[in-house]
DNA sequence: GCTACACCTTCCCATGATGGGAAGGTCAAT
DNA sequence: ATTGACCTTCCCATCATGGGAAGGTGTAGC
């Protein structure tokens, strides 16, 4: 199978699967003609690297993750070790978006959004410790 | 104010405030000996841009914003709209972020995660759709 | 066989925001 | 005059992804 079939059968792009070759995650047979050639195997490792990617590892975790998946002797340890830091890492992230979305829904909410200039966004970026502390004396 | 004095004072670092100029951000005056000098108002510009990165606007979102600041006579519904499409934007990758987090947390409960090999998050990963199409059929 | 066209190869470049670090100039205190 | 802290510009790296050029290959139709 050529890279482009490998791609349409595995959901990764034919750039992805050379680049995931470059930096060493899987090799592929070549042809007489220079051409890459895939085969079930390797359609399954693809897949199993975009589900991967889907869930949000980097490169490096995926690459402990494949090679542990190789390795039919492995210690589950290992595995849950590192989904549950890459876990660990998603949610420190939520909680850096949901503090941002908190914040910026309370500043769209203030501001009435028409031709006038006043605008409580502006006035938060400007000089958020000042309101913040307003609002704190006020409550 | 040397850059040095105008980072400590920001928040934001020297190469970042260099950085800023660069892109067209804000302009520094220069010294005789080439040295850039900030102002109050520079440092209240870098605190406004500090701020607003730290809400997650991308830097040109953030030099609509600037632009907008610096402008008295701007509607109020500009600066809104930037805001609104940004908190969409955040809301799009919670979202994302949540479902990475809600298909791991599975996982990482399902694995027992000691010594011996057999893992649900490999056979999650190698095979997600059978096992999503079985836990579906089970509820 | 020739022509098109679709596909493959490698190589370089760009992204966005940030930092590291080198090479060299400036300034102030000793 | 030396030292050390600061400044300048320039280049490089990150991370995963895609765009695109230049050139080789394979196949289908004439």
């Amino acid at each position: 199978m050529n890279i482009g079939a490998a791609a349409e059968a595995s959901g990764v792009s034919a750039k992805m699967i050379r680049y995931y070759e470059e930096i060493g995650l899987m090799k592929a047979a070549r042809r007489a003609n220079g051409y890459r050639d895939y085969g079930t195997r390797e359609i399954h490792e693809l897949r199993f690297i975009g589900r991967a990617r889907s869930l949000g590892f980097s490169m490096e975790e995926i690459a402990a993750l494949v090679s542990l998946w190789r390795d039919s002797g492995r210690p589950s340890r290992e595995v849950r070790r590192i989904a549950a830091e890459h876990l660990a890492q998603l949610e420190i992230r939520a909680a850096e978006i949901q503090s941002m979305t908190q914040a910026l829904r309370g500043m769209v909410r203030a501001c009435h959004g028409d031709d006038r200039p006043d605008c409580p966004i502006l006035d938060d970026l400007s000089q958020s410790a000042r309101r913040k502390a307003a609002l704190k004396s006020a409550q």
